[in-house]
Parts: structure tokens; sequence; C-alpha cells
DNA sequence: TATGAATGAGAATTCATTCAT
DNA sequence: GATGAATGAATTCTCATTCAT
């Protein structure tokens, strides 16, 4: 039982004083999204996100009342930022297969950037959506991605490129399963391949083969 | 006083209390599984573990020293398991294109009937692979697939089914992906897409949409 | 309802939850040392220590973070406290008998009002010094009583009063161990003897029975 | 937390089968007086001492019925030792100088070869010789060494050589307390005096002092 | 004579949370 | 807006000991 860090409370270390409620409210919930994406609901220590959020226990508590709470926030943070990235496309639908694979690199670079988006719905799901079925929020989040996808696929179709009868449901659940799995899994899959999948060439050739998949699977 | 049924009772009221060493474990691996499925690793409780496995905390560190050490036995277990399920696929190769058909199936049905693998796998994944890195037993594992897929391929080729240029750590990777995708993360996309995925029908009609999915993919 | 004395109670009819870490830390300090004290390490309770300090287990993480690191905290103030005691000794060191026997008689006193620190010493010593070794504290800790014992022998000497060739640590040695041993194995001893051997007419006798002992060992 | 050593029960390691009555429970007896000597009656491990004695938990409660027991038969055993030790001692008290000297080597020898004896005391002592208390055989055990010193004191007055008045206990405490108080406190002493207390050169020193000490004590 | 399985009481330690200021 | 002190209920794990064979 060695003593490697000094638990016990040190007579007022003070680091940092902020005074500033937004400040302090977002250092918190950087520090929770940190920690929840680490360690998942159950394995998130209160006390370590108030430690690095440079803040205090009573201070989460006093912004956002539970450690469930907080944990949504950051659940619902972490979904409307997805919702607002996927906004920000302007994809170019006269141009379905262009369209389209632009849509493939899109979720991949943003899953690829985003692991706690990864981690955290893993740990959700995990949880059998426990707290996600809570959040009024999460539901009311526009995702607009899949009436993008909708329409490409529709303009693929009308300029014969791309096979009738595509679900877009089906389509859009086959390009997000090949991009978030990859990385979800990545350290079974690495153990099991004998791969180094992070490096970022075999990522890239990943991304390329998402858009083989896709498009193959598309094409008419 | 709870209720007597006719046969006398000895002084022992214990619900079960057996001298039989295999048992015993297998009871508390069993419920192990079980929890830590449910739980993770921090959210699954030993004492739960022995109530469901009818032991006691204590036989639970008789039998495997920790709470780690008993997750990792129920790790290894469920990898041996799927290696085995896999040993005894026995495919014709003859016939690329069925026999990678059956390959999807099997899979898929594998993940199906077997959410405890999903889970467990998930949750070693957002724990960064901790555990199995440790384990030396699961890198032993035979896991044969990967021989198998590769023959198929082969073969497809030989026979200008496939295309060229096929990377069997790739085919495996968008096969177990779209698999596995759709299970551990239903929660979320059940609420996304507002399908109830787990109907049998739906899980029908995605294996389908598999089986499209991946022959386009190989497909010359 | 226990007894309502003539102020009235606040609804906390607690002990004594006072919020003050001084005291508080105080009182668990005092405690442990005197469980430490009568139990050794492994003998001590936490609980005990608890309840005796008036707090709580939860209050002895909070301030010490584990038991080892309460012991140590322990041991660390029994050590300073005696260097403290020594460093007021204010020997005249002109006459080196006086001076002597007066240092003697300080050092027996000390054992007989500090059985914690014997018995700490005894315990840590069947420990083989585990926890000293790790205490940068206990070694900076002055203990200037080897420099007092040099200078009053090296005067005994000029004034021809104590033979040549002593050495300091030896003789501190023989003193320690006249009084410790007394003490520190007085259950056994008196049983072996069938003394009484904290009686104070004995302990007044034994201190006499070290001071002509000294004396006569480094009598010239 | 690291998996060191695995604790859990694996099926049947088997080493030895002993068979035979004495020798188990002598290998028990000689593992529990180490396990004491090194961990004192609360920090001994009823598992430890099974397993370094190559028997099982079980055995030791079938010879022994406790752990107190076993504790008792231990601190029995050692001290039946010392005294069959002592009755051998064979002095010839006609020179009273040579005979206390020859008993002041004896007993720190005594003391040098058996770490067990010395630990054991100390431990008991800690405990306020709560199990020494209890023990019958313990007290009719004969310690001849008193009477032995005894002998010397009076021969020694006889001749003029020893100075009168001597109390054999004091001298005894005196010879006793030297000896052991540097072996039982050696961990803490090397610390503060910054001497490597065991080495032989340091040891045979220390006996030469004994010497000198208490010839110097009783000498006329 | 021996043993593996089982157990209950307790041990240290952890954790989310609330109180008092 | 912020903080340090305090808490109770768990939680993992340990230990001496007994049962059944």
């Amino acid at each position: 039982m060695p003593r490697t860090d000094c638990k016990a409370r040190m007579p007022k270390p003070k680091a940092a004083a902020p005074r500033d409620a937004e400040k302090t409210r977002a250092r918190i919930l950087r520090a929770a999204r940190n920690e929840f994406m680490r360690h998942g609901y159950s394995g998130a220590r209160i006390e370590r996100i108030s430690r690095t959020g440079r803040s205090s226990d009573r201070m989460i508590y006093y912004y956002f009342g539970s450690k469930e709470a907080l944990y949504l926030d950051v659940l619902e943070g972490v979904y409307a930022e997805l919702g607002a990235a996927e906004a920000e496309l302007d994809l170019d639908t006269r141009h379905p297969v262009a369209a389209l694979s632009e849509l493939v690199t899109f979720t991949w670079h943003y899953y690829l950037a985003h692991p706690e988006f990864v981690a955290l719905l893993s740990n959700e799901n995990l949880m059998r959506g426990r707290h996600i079925a809570k959040s009024a929020t999460v539901k009311q989040l526009s995702r607009p991605v899949l009436g993008i996808l909708g329409t490409i696929l529709a303009e693929g179709v009308r300029q014969k490129l791309f096979c009738r009868g595509l679900e877009v449901n089906r389509v859009y659940l086959t390009l997000a399963a090949l991009g978030y799995f990859y990385l979800s899994n990545r350290y079974t899959l690495s153990s099991f391949l004998g791969t180094e999948l992070m490096h970022p060439n075999q990522c890239e050739a990943w991304l390329a083969e998402i858009q083989r998949v896709m498009l193959a699977s598309v094409a008419a």
C-alpha cells in the first residue's frame, strides 16, 4: 500500500478563486465531460472532476445539483454540438456522389475529433439509454442529418446514380456504423487485428474504405 | 415464519450451499457475466453478483481473488466462447458468395444471441482495454475467423466474383461494424431514428441489409 | 430521550460536530496515538479511533488519507515531542556529574510520562522500522541529545572525572536501554521477577540504580 | 491495484501430504513462530502460517484450536527453550568475574541468536502481557538464571571483588536491558544513531561494552 | 489424519452529498 | 459566489473459524 498521492486535506492550498460563475461552470463541465468519457458514469468521480476543473465538490452541487444532472448536462452538450455541426453542413446536393462522400468525411472526422462523443454514447448505451430517455432536451435537439441524407439519396436516384429502394435510415446506419465502430472498439480491435488502428495512415485508409463501401452500397 | 412446504426442513434454511466447487464457481461466473454486462465494471456490485449467484461475497474472493480478477475471468470466458463458436464454423469456401453470406449471418446471430459479448467488449473499450491488455489468456485465444474470411475472399477473387485488392482486415471490420454497432448503440439509435430496432422484423431486415452491403462492397 | 439541560438544544443531538478543523484533527490524532499505543498498528481499529476522537471514520480519511498515513503522523508527532523536550534541556555542563545525572533523570521521566512513546517505538521496531524508513519528517527531526551528552562527557574527561575513550553513542545506548527496557518489558519482567515494577517506590529505586550504573560506567 | 499474487483458489496444487502428525504440528509451530515474530499477534495471518508450514488453515485448528492458543504455544515454546538453555549453563562460580562475564556473553548471544524470542517478548509486552498472564505453563517454567546470578554475586562479594548491597534482580535487569534493547530497538536506533548496529563488528563491540558496564557496576 | 468449501462478522476505504459560514 | 468541514450509506475486501466429507 504505497502512498502515491496524498489524499489528506492539507490546510489551504488555494490555487485559483475564480469569482466568475460562467467560467467556473464551464470549467466544471469540461472536466466532467473528460471524466465521464474516461470512466463512464459509475466510474466517474465527483472529486476528480472538481479537481480537474479547479473547483470544489461543493460547486458542482451548487451549479448542477447532482452527479446525474451533471452527466445529463454533459450528454446534452455533446449532442447539441453534433447537431450544431450537422446544421453547418452545406452540401451541394446537386452532385449526390460528392455530397455523400462529403457527408461520410464529415461524420468520420467528427467522430475522430470528438472521442468524448463516441465514449459518452457508448456509455449511455451500456446503461441502456437510461439518461437519454429522461432528457427532454436531447429529444428536441434537431439532427438535420437524416434530412440531408434523404435529399442526397433522392437526387442520386433521380440522376440514376444510385439504386432505387434505398432507405435513408439504413444508409445512415451503415455510414455511422463504419466510422463509429472502428473508433469505439479500437482497443479490442487493435489487439485482435494486430494493427495500430489509430495511426494517421490507418485512419486515412479507413476513411477511404468507408467511402468505397458506401458508394458501392448505394450505386445503381 | 416463511412458508413451510410439505417436506420437513432441516435447521439450515440457506438458499443454496452446495459443496460443489465447480457449480458454485460456475454460478458466480454466470452471475458476474450478467452483472458486468448490465452495469459495466465500475457499476457492477460484488454483492449483487453473490446474491444472484446464490453464494456469498466471501466465496467470490475465495474463487477469484478480486473484483478485477473476476471481471477478467468473465472477459476471457466470453472471448473463449466466441473463439469456440468460430472454430465450429464449417463453411464451404468453394462457393464464396454463399460462404460470405453465411459468415455474415453467423456473426450477426452471434452478436444477437450474446448481448453480454457486445456489452462487455464495449465496456472494455470504454476502459481503454485496460484489462484485456493484462490478460495473457485472451491474447492466446485463437480467433480463426480472419483465416476463414481470407480463404473466402481469395476464392472469390479466383472465381472472378469478388474484386481484387480486398484486405481481409478491412472486410472483417466492415462486417463486424455493421452488426455490432446496430446492437451496441441500439438505445441511442432507437431514440434518434424513431424505430424499434430490436423488433424481430427490423433485425431480419438489418441482416438483409448487411448482406447487401457486404456483397456490394466485395463484388467484382 | 436524553437529558435536556437548561439551554434549549437545536435539532442536532450529535455528540460533537465542531466546525473546527484544527480541533477535530487534533482529537483524532490524540485518539489514534492512544489506540496505536494500546494495540499496535495491525491491532488498531479505525472505528475505535474515530469513536474515541468523537469523530467519524470518514473524517480520518478526510484528514489523513489512510490508516498508514495516520500512523505515520502519530509517530512523527511522538518523535517531534521528544525532540522538543530534549531541546528544552538546559544542563550546566560545567558540572558533568550533575549534568549526566540530570540527563538520566530527564530521560527516565520522559519514558515514564510518555508510555505512548515507548509503545510506539517498540511497535515500529516490531515492524522492522517499516514506516520510519518512509518518513522524511522523522529523519529531519533534530535530536540534540547526542550533542549534549557529548559535551558532558568531554567536560567530564577534561575535569578527570570521567574515564577516557568513552563513545557518546554507546553511553547514550546504555542510558536509554536501562530506562526503556524496564518500561517496555514491564509485563514479562513483572511476571518473571515477581515484583510490581510500576510501583512508585520501585520506579524511584530503579532510577537510582540507573544513576549508579551510569556513573560507575563513566567514572575515571 | 496490481495483481501481484494470485489469491484465488486454484484447483489442487497439492505439494506435500505429510501424514505425520508430529512433523505437521512441528512445521506449523515453526511457521507460526516466524509469523508472530514478523507481524505480532494481530498482524499474523493464519493463512500465511499454514502456507509457510505447508499445511492448511484447517490443520491449525485441528492441532491448536485457535489463533490465540497457537500463539500461546509458540510463546511457551520460546520461553521453554530459554529456560532449557539457561539450565545448561555451567558456570564456575568460584571465579565470579569470569562467571559474570560468561553470563553476559551467554545472554547476549542468546538474544542475538533468537530474534524470535526478542520479538515475541516485545509483542507480548505491547499487548500488556495479556497472554502470558493466562499461561499456566509459562509461570511454571524454571528460569534458573536468577539463582545462578545470585550465587555469582554472593561469591564476588565474599571475595571482595564486588561491592556490597547488590540486588540480584537489578543486576539482572541491567544485564538484560543492555542486550535486549540494542536488538529490540535496532531499527529506530540505527536511524537515530546513523550506525549499522547489526554489523558483526558493531555487535562484538557492544558485547564488550556490556561487559565493561556490568563489571564497572558491580565492582567493589 | 486430512482437506476443500463455506461463512459471518468486521475491516479499511470510498463516494455522493449536505451543513454552516 | 464560494468554501471547508462533515456525514451516512455503501463497497470492496479480509480474517478467523467451522462444516461436510
